[in-house]
DNA sequence: TTTCTGACAACAA
DNA sequence: ATTGTTGCCAGAA
């Protein structure tokens, strides 16, 4: 590999994140090796829609909050993938966020 | 090349 | 608690 993407390493951690789970950024940042460049993933996922099969709405900060939904195509179309995995979304945040946060490994 | 910005996070005041 | 600053990486102007 001539650079060893930050962006693929996303993509890959990304896309194991299991159905119903959801991570954040930090989290995969520190997976990553960097702790701190959690702005550099959410940047990948910015890109990641030329990608498919990225579920990118799987993704929040480490809040919960779904900052990210404003780039959907729809509001409401993040929110409502996650409901549709058993992830209840209340005033734009994960409900019981700290146990559906999934670890990558 | 320099500067700014961005789906974040941690810390200082 | 809220606001401002800094760190990190990549891309656009």
């Amino acid at each position: 590999m001539k650079k060893d993407d930050f962006f693929q390493r996303v993509y890959h951690v990304v896309k194991r994140i299991p159905y119903g789970r959801v991570t954040t950024y930090g989290l995969i940042a520190k997976y990553l090796g960097s702790s701190s460049s959690a702005r550099t993933v959410g940047w990948a996922l910015n890109a990641s829609h030329n990608d498919s099969s990225i579920p990118a709405h799987r993704v929040v900060n480490r809040k919960g909050l779904l900052t990210g939904k404003h780039h959907f195509k729809g509001f409401e179309l993040m929110r409502q993938l996650l409901e549709s995995e058993g992830i209840i979304i209340e005033d734009d945040k994960v409900l019981d966020f700290e146990q559906k946060i999934w670890t990558p490994k």
